[in-house]
RNA sequence: GUGAGCGUAGCUCAAUCGGCAGAGCACUGGACUGUGGCUCCAGUGGUUGAGGGUUCGAUCCCCUUCGCUCACCCCA
């Protein structure tokens, strides 16, 4: 047998962890500074949960979904995307009964049959966050708002939000009929795929790349022009506040979205240091979602991010938080002597690591290599004197410690070492 | 699902016209009996992705297959 992963599905080694961890913590802490509370959903989802929100003419739901039959025969699907599951629990366990909006986060893996690509992934994680219970403008524009905050406390540059509105109910299809006329003189210009959507949805004509679908499309008509008046006014207003929190913005009719649930507000964070696959974070409000699942009719607005992408975009990896002491010792005696140490020490939430090899040549070595300031050196030698050899790797200075004050001293010594570097910019 | 490119040591890559599979990094040890980085020396590490064909001889040419990557599609 051969030890393979599975297509699409990625390990994350040790020297990436980091990276995940912090923009997973700076995450957390924007949302909760923002009332946001976590959220724990199960991976998998009765199939009906994911194919009535999302669509059932989607891409997702028609050829992307990872979907089985469990022992009872049930079909389960493991979740694409993370909505459909909140507004599932949101529901099942009345969270319409607290005081709204409901304000949730969650973060895990995704997973779609998908051709793996730069970005792409089977197996793939999102940050996300739903609010829900309220359809004012101003919790579109201060969930936006937080979502610009937190790359902007990631230090990422040369990000671009893309806004749009896709209209409600009532209005979203006089639209939709108004593309179709325009777009029926236009037919035989139109790709394979185009003349698909035409028929089943002619929104995502506005988003295809070939050069015959964008000039065909040259002149349509905007949304903008079908929105209905509290359509309208609800988009103005969203655009209205972030301009007042100077959140710098481009409107992008083009931007659909692929699933059917968003209404009015839709919004896109895209990366030019991405490859094709360049949105780092969507969004959008879905006003008709959880009467869709079953419950009272209820707003929502929400986004995901995608953690791969965002991660691929820092340049550098966060510095190491916790000062080390590495223990090198020598000897039945001296190791036994050191195992107790450590315990010690850990117990009082010191950062210790053991060094394991023959020579002391071996261990200073490892030493050297896991970047502790210091080295406490216990050999059999040192047993018979009763005390340590503290070392100082930056300075190679020795000093020796009676066993008495090893644990006050290297408590001392640590502490002014305890000064992470500052992050500098991402890209 | 479609298309293109690439598969040689743990990693990054060489190998002339088809002629003994190599280097750097990493790892381990030594120079320095119990003291790291720098330097020098040595060692470990290979079914050249797999299978078949052509050939005296294939990492190299041909076929098949698997894998990876990028792009289309779609999306985070």
């Amino acid at each position: 047998m051969e030890a393979k992963g599975i297509k699409g599905f990625k390990d994350i080694l040790p020297d990436d962890i980091k990276k995940w961890h912090f923009l997973e913590e700076t995450a957390k802490e924007v949302f909760e500074n923002a009332g946001y509370s976590e959220i724990r959903v199960p991976i998998m989802e009765f199939t009906e949960i994911f194919s009535r929100s999302i669509g059932e003419d989607t891409d997702i739901v028609e050829k992307e979904m990872y979907t089985f039959q469990d022992k009872s025969g049930r079909s389960i699907t493991l979740r694409p995307e993370g909505t459909a599951s909140i507004v599932r629990a949101y529901i099942e366990h009345g969270l319409h009964a607290d005081p709204q909006p409901t304000r949730l986060y969650y973060l895990g893996p995704m997973f779609r049959y998908e051709r793996p690509q730069a970005g792409r992934y089977r197996q793939f994680y999102q940050i996300g966050v739903e609010a829900l219970g309220i359809d004012e403008p101003l919790l579109d524009a201060e969930v936006i708002m937080m979502l610009w905050h937190l790359f902007e406390r990631l230090k990422l540059n040369y990000l671009e939000l893309q806004l749009n509105s896709l209209g409600c109910k009532n209005c979203r299809p006089l639209y939709i009929k108004t593309l179709r006329n325009y777009l029926t003189d236009k037919l035989p210009l139109l790709c394979p795929d185009c003349k698909k959507r035409y028929e089943v949805n002619p929104l995502r004509v506005l988003d295809c790349k070939r050069e015959q679908c964008i000039n065909a499309v040259a002149n349509v008509p905007g949304i903008f022009d079908s929105l209905c008046p509290s359509c309208k006014k609800h988009f103005d207003e969203v655009k209205g506040y972030l301009r007042e929190l100077s959140i710098p913005f481009v409107v992008n009719q083009k931007i659909v979205r692929g699933l059917d649930y968003y209404t009015k507000t839709t919004f896109e964070v895209i990366s030019e240091k991405l490859g094709a696959q360049n949105a780092v974070a969507a969004g959008g409000r879905y006003d008709g979602l959880v009467k869709d699942l079953g419950g009272p009719p209820t707003p929502g607005i929400g986004f995901a991010i995608g953690v791969e992408r965002t991660i691929s975009l820092f340049k550098n990896t966060p510095p190491e938080q916790k000062p080390l002491i590495f223990l090198a010792s020598l000897g039945n005696s001296g190791q036994a002597f050191s195992m107790k140490l450590a315990r010690q020490m850990r117990d009082a939430g010191i950062k210790v690591e053991l060094g394991y090899g023959d020579s002391l040549k071996s261990q200073m070595r490892k030493a050297d290599k896991s970047g502790t300031g210091y080295v406490l050196i216990i050999g059999d030698e040192e047993i018979k004197k009763g005390s340590a050899i503290l070392r100082n790797m930056r300075t190679k200075s020795q000093e020796n410690i009676p066993f008495g004050s090893v644990f006050e001293t290297v408590t001392k010594r640590l502490r002014p070492e305890a000064q992470p570097e500052g992050l500098s910019d991402n890209i």
